[in-house]
DNA sequence: CCTATCATGTAATCCGTTACATGATTAT
DNA sequence: ATAATCATGTAACGGATTACATGATAGG
């Protein structure tokens, strides 16, 4: 039994598999496209590796279907269960960073006015996909998915006032 | 002549050496937590690294004190300084993630009303320190850290909105 | 039928983090 | 003096990204 640690991408992939049941990669790539991959992207490779290295550690079980492309299914393991449990039972302080490459641009002395409605466009195009995505909402559990799509709402809204301001000529 | 690739690291570097002048990695260490670091954190270790990968690649040009510490120092060439011009003046597109981590335990099931105290006081706290920073704002150039520093506020500001909202009970 | 995209995976690289170390200053 | 913190680095590891590859399906 690998001792392994277990990041925040450890945790979206047992969480997406404890959720969805048997689940292979491309379940998982797809999974993660349409929910969480919208505040915390994974590269499809690392849901190959992840997986693997999480059921060499006892939190998922590993196999492979025995016809056609024998792709790998994991499933969560009691051990899974457990970690991903007490995770999500203590709270945790730390802050995001912003980490926004434009917002670095501005700071190295990048023209606002420049940059501005770059940075609106896409911001803006963010936002009308997220309120698409909130008018299915029935408002069925777990709610979780949800709440995280109200606090990209009001992230994209932030962004748009701010960098109205500075496209606008200075005054 | 190393050729390496550019990351976001590299320009903060870059940028910081071109700002500073001759600049050692423990000056860097300083000034970034000074000033970007509140955005983008870079472990002190990094700061070691990337200047010696930018100056085989000819960003940087490095040399030693003769005597005492004998420190590593640091200049910007004319690449380095081309380079970083031109970073600054191509807008970028790119959206941020919110890479939240109190946000993928709430994504998952984390109970709002257990999770919002805590992470309300960090947003609180956080808050408090950037606008103790823009009090000693006096309008002089460059603007750029100081556009910086208004957004983080703005994030802060709207992260406490969302989070007292959940930690009130649900009505 | 041909082409493009989807589906599925492996391999290699490299950046970023963590751990380790030690000399120099400052505080008690 | 001694302890604690600051200053200054190196080394190792591992996770994340990029590149490579190929069979299946769908569209034109």
């Amino acid at each position: 039994m690998q001792e392994v640690n277990l990041t925040p991408v450890s945790y979206i992939v047992l969480g997406l598999v404890q959720f969805s049941g048997r689940t292979t990669p491309y379940d998982l790539k797809r999974l993660v496209a349409s929910s969480v991959g919208n505040f915390w992207t994974i590269q499809h490779a690392q849901l190959y590796s992840e997986p693997e290295r999480l059921a060499a550690a006892g939190y998922l079980t590993e196999d492979r279907e025995t016809g056609g492309r024998r792709r790998k299914r994991y499933e969560i393991t009691a051990r899974g269960r457990e970690a991903m449990a007490e995770w999500r039972a203590s709270p945790t302080a730390a802050l995001a960073e912003l980490r926004d490459h434009g917002l670095l641009k501005l700071f190295f002395g990048a023209d606002p006015q420049r940059l501005a409605p770059v940075q609106l466009e896409a911001h803006r195009a963010k936002l009308a996909e997220y309120e698409q995505i909130r008018t299915i909402d029935t408002g069925a559990e777990p709610r979780g998915p949800w709440l995280a799509l109200e606090a990209g709402i009001r992230s994209e809204l932030v962004w748009i006032e701010y960098w109205e301001a500075l496209a606008r000529p200075p005054g």
